[in-house]
DNA sequence: AATGGGACCAACCGCGGGAAC
DNA sequence: AGTTCCCGCGGTTGGTCCCAT
């Protein structure tokens, strides 16, 4: 299969890395006037030097109007390591299940936080067990579900429409020791946020 | 006060599937 | 029926910030 990806033709030029404020403010305008979809048309037409697939990218990971940033909420966190005990690391079908959140967020949330616990957690039993040390993916899956009978005693007053898509009878019971180290505020907003930048792209002008 | 290390986040890359031509 | 293009997903990397020494 060769799937040449013909980006935007010959005009190379294209442009990497971090996005500007001011490409943000285009991308939005653009996708606020002609809507989403068709992204290397998109970003052709839309001025930018991008490929259409970090348009997309940016796009729905950042600047999407309901992106929801900040912390992971604990119930958010139960929820993440539940759904992928049973999925693995399909990212975006996880996402699905937690309203605002995006693939990409959780991937890393996963890798960074959840992902490094469970490996130290995971070697101690190795250290103990004699377990398999390089079963990274293969921990994902199993560890987190499996024999962790522990009727956990949290909050779970404001579950969101995920938890009635699926709700399990049990999760780890080393949820504690999860959220503990964790900051648990809702949301920093230390970001400039999405808000900023929509009534930025209102005193632009919205649009033409 | 400076340096090093670790953690976190944003973005890019490659691959595969599906749709359109 | 075959080829090309676009979309979406998962994995990986780079950059920045914060904390500890």
């Amino acid at each position: 299969m060769d799937k040449r990806p013909c980006d935007s033709g010959g005009d190379a030029e294209v442009r990497k890395g971090p996005w500007t404020m001011e490409e943000d403010m285009i991308l939005i305008n653009y996708i606020a006037t002609h809507g989403d979809g068709v992204w290397n048309t998109l970003a052709r037409s839309a001025g930018l030097k991008r490929t259409g697939k970090s348009c997309r990218l940016r796009w729905l990971n950042y600047l999407r109007p309901d992106v929801r940033r900040g912390n992971i909420t604990p119930e958010e966190q139960v929820l993440i390591m539940e759904l992928h005990a049973m999925w693995g690391n399909r990212w975006s079908k996880i996402a699905k299940h937690l309203p605002g959140r995006t693939d990409n967020e959780i991937k890393n949330y996963w890798r960074t936080r959840i992902q490094k616990h469970m490996n130290k957690q995971g070697d101690h039993q190795t250290l103990s067990g004699g377990q398999s040390s390089e079963a990274d993916h293969n921990m994902d899956q199993a560890s987190t579900s499996q024999a962790m009978p522990g009727p956990h005693d949290a909050d779970h007053q404001h579950r969101d429409a995920a938890d009635q898509i699926y709700s399990p009878p049990s999760y780890p019971e080393n949820l504690d020791t999860f959220s503990a180290p964790f900051p648990t505020e809702s949301s920093n907003d230390n970001v400039w946020s999405m808000d900023d930048l929509w009534s930025l792209q209102l005193l632009n002008g919205d649009g033409d």
